[in-house]
DNA sequence: GAGTTTGGGTGACATTGTCACTGAAGATCT
DNA sequence: AGATCTTCAGTGACAATGTCACCCAAACTC
């Protein structure tokens, strides 16, 4: 699949003039990731600009002891913040993107991010919400973490991961890694939900049975 | 006291032309807040960009039952991210800024700082290096909170308020609020060290006895 | 000196996380 | 189809951390 014209994609470029989005064009490279692979990490960071044309990555942050927690996603349209406070911080964070579906991305180079940002409003309002919003997503993770009572946190992202649908495709594993806590903990928690009929379980695989049951103590606290 | 040119103290305003430092200091406004006074906060969100020119500033998140985490700490010479997040993203938070000490902070309307971030590549680096410094501290306050053992962070957190002096002036309540914990946990933990010969105590008062043996609790994980 | 406020200690208990182990579902191979 | 292997889930025992209620003492105020 080719891309014509990315910009049209993102809202710090779409409406900026046609020659500027031009010479964009010719600056920025295409790159694609398939599932499963790492995007970026401790030991892997990029120095420009990610957009995320197609795709969503998860970004998340281990322990030297092997837990995991997931800090936010990056969807289609949106720009990974993470890899420009990494280039223009200059400091090294033990985050790692791994895409969770194929990715298709664009990357700028940092004299051309920095030449945007300076003559385009649009571009740098962009940039600077993308920031805020990755701040305020983050001060969502600590206080969950820090207050949170952890059966409410997994009602919440059962809900969260369902979505519309009333089946979701996960391990007791990947759930713990979600929240930052354990296999176990969550086996037990779903054990729990189970035998208050709020969900039903196979291997691989959650159904959740009374929404309405998991939402309202989704809200709880 | 009067402040002759807030801009020499900022990095991103230092090296400015004198035209435009000029013109900053006649359209920013200096505020000033005591000791305990709150800077920021859920029902109180400036819409400027906060610059501190002088004093500290404990920017925190609380629970609904009542526990409290610092999530970082703004020193003389940074600018307070947060405050622009909140003016560019239009979201709600629920962090907190307090005034540690007395301050006087600079306050830069959103037209100057606009102005200021498209013409001055000097000050939009001061900006997005300010957002991604935050982002990393964050960053390090989930790792802290999801993986961190209470001891080793509190060893960590004594060692850090002390600096180079062997005595802190806190009590139990305001070192568990530096850790988002609750205060019977701290008081367990300093006995436990009170034990060891670790610190010794006196009501609202912990001396730090073993320096070095607490920096290798600090250290271990 | 008495009374009040604030800070700290403690016991009992609940919640969450760790570790080791076991069992079963599912995949793979023959 | 059966055997074997891998992966996922369950569980018990225990440790760490957080909650709640209560008590006591240091410090302050009158």
């Amino acid at each position: 699949m080719t891309i014509t014209d990315w910009t049209e994609r993102f809202q710090g470029t779409s409406r900026l003039p046609r020659s500027v989005r031009d010479r964009l064009v010719s600056a920025a490279r295409i790159v694609r990731f398939s599932k499963g692979s790492q995007v970026f990490g401790p030991d892997n960071v990029p120095d420009s600009l990610f957009f995320l044309y197609e795709g969503r990555i998860r970004v998340s942050q281990s322990s030297e002891s092997g837990r995991e927690i997931v800090l936010y996603r990056v969807e289609a349209g949106e720009s990974c913040v993470l890899t420009t406070a990494c280039m223009l911080a200059e400091e090294a964070y033990n985050a790692e993107g791994v895409a969770e579906t194929d990715v298709t991305a664009i990357v700028l180079p940092k004299p051309a991010f920095d030449r945007l940002a300076a003559e385009e409003d649009a571009f740098r309002n962009f940039v600077f919400a993308a920031y805020s919003r990755r701040l305020i997503d983050l001060l969502r993770v600590v206080d969950d973490v820090a207050f949170g009572r952890i059966d409410v946190r997994l009602a919440e992202r059962l809900l969260s991961l369902a979505g519309d649908k009333a089946e979701i495709l996960a391990t007791h594993q990947q759930l713990a890694s979600e929240l930052g806590t354990a296999r176990e903990v969550v086996s037990r928690v779903l054990h729990d939900f189970q035998k208050r009929d709020l969900v039903a379980q196979s291997r691989g695989q959650i159904s959740l049975i009374d929404k309405p049951a998991l939402r309202a103590l989704a809200q709880s606290d």
